[in-house]
DNA sequence: ATTCTCTTACTTAACGTCCGTTAAGGTGGG
DNA sequence: CCCACCTTAACGGACGTTAAGTAAGAGAAT
């Protein structure tokens, strides 16, 4: 854990960044202002620079912060014993439900997709997702299924997180229901279709 | 075709709402600014504001623009004729091609989705998505899958999406290969990931 | 054919506001 | 005393937007 760069209160640096984050999640970076950021906290404008050196580097502290714990939710859903099926259903079903339950990480990380440099993404894999990756993948290789490993890892997760990215336009679409929102529901849709696959 | 609203010039109001697309598509709504708009199109700021009431009508008039294009790309997908089993395959690789062929609208759909607002939203559905997911919940039907239309039409283009969407930080991924973002074997893979579904 | 007028399509210059950031200073515990 | 932690006030610049003026062309009147 270094914590070369923060100068100032340990505790006040942690509120800074555990109030940004909702604000980052809902209106991007170019979106929020540090005079918004110092609103939500109760502080100055100017008291951020005593904690972080510039607005890059507070958001790039709350990224990091903000995913994570995204990684350590992630982990949790593939420690697990079990034949592969009972795995891969397992996943599929803590892996939404948790999605569902912080909707902020999981835009945050729609917007870094979206605007994150090279450097960003790179941490962003590293932090969150090349551990789980490696798991899902030799699930996949478990299950036998004769397709790239890699392209099956992401076909996964693609098929639980696009559910909620277009949960709000979902409503203006043909047979849009409240209950096709339901992380209980859109887990066993998508385990079913996972588990389908397999069968044949 | 209503033009209620351009009161100049139809050429030069279509090069603003042109040459805006891509700055939208690459920094989002609140990353462009009205002085950048006018640097690329070649004229002073104040001109933009003779074509559009402010940046927001502009950013409306440049997102039905976009959206219109898609519109007609995504029906051309599905007015086939043929076995179910033909028709979804014609879908998914055809579809695929046309999110790798315009990467700028499915970006432009990604910031929708995280940022529109209902109105904008529900235009989107309708101008764009209502009428290809009439068919393709028509022909999930066909096909005799027993799961909730709805959520498996959001599946087969999430599976579709999601590759693209993650292009940025898959080559970060255990096993990220370029051969990966080549849409025809994006498409192939989907293609058979469905049709495994039906063979059950 | 020339002049006059009116409209369209723009220009330059500026407005007030908000931005990221910093300078200068205060305050309270070691 | 000093240093971490915070304040108020301000800087220069970028922002969205507007006011005022100009160049060009179309149409009618002389």
């Amino acid at each position: 854990m270094s914590n070369k760069k923060s100068a100032g209160n340990l505790n006040t640096a942690l509120v800074i960044l555990e109030k940004s984050i909702p604000l980052f999640a809902q209106s991007g970076y170019a979106g929020v202002s540090m005079r918004d950021i110092s609103k939500v906290v109760g502080t100055s404008g100017a008291a951020l620079y005593h904690h972080y050196p510039d607005k890059q580097g507070l958001y790039l502290a709350a990224m990091e912060h903000a995913f994570s714990d995204m990684a350590l939710s992630i982990q949790s859903t593939l420690d697990i014993k079990g034949t592969p099926e009972e795995r891969l259903v397992h996943f599929t079903t803590n892996f939404t439900d948790q999605m569902a339950r912080s909707p902020e990480l999981r835009i945050l990380l729609q917007r870094e997709l979206l605007d994150g440099d090279d450097e960003r993404l790179k941490l962003l894999a590293n932090l969150v997702f090349v551990k789980p990756f490696k798991v899902i993948k030799e699930l996949a290789r478990e299950l036998g299924l004769d397709c790239d490993a890699h392209l099956l890892a992401i076909s996964m997760a693609g098929l639980i997180l696009f559910h909620f990215e277009t949960e709000s336009i979902r409503r203006y679409l043909p047979g849009g229901l409240k209950k096709h929102n339901d992380p209980k529901v859109i887990g066993k849709h998508v385990a079913k279709l996972l588990t389908g696959m397999l069968g044949k």
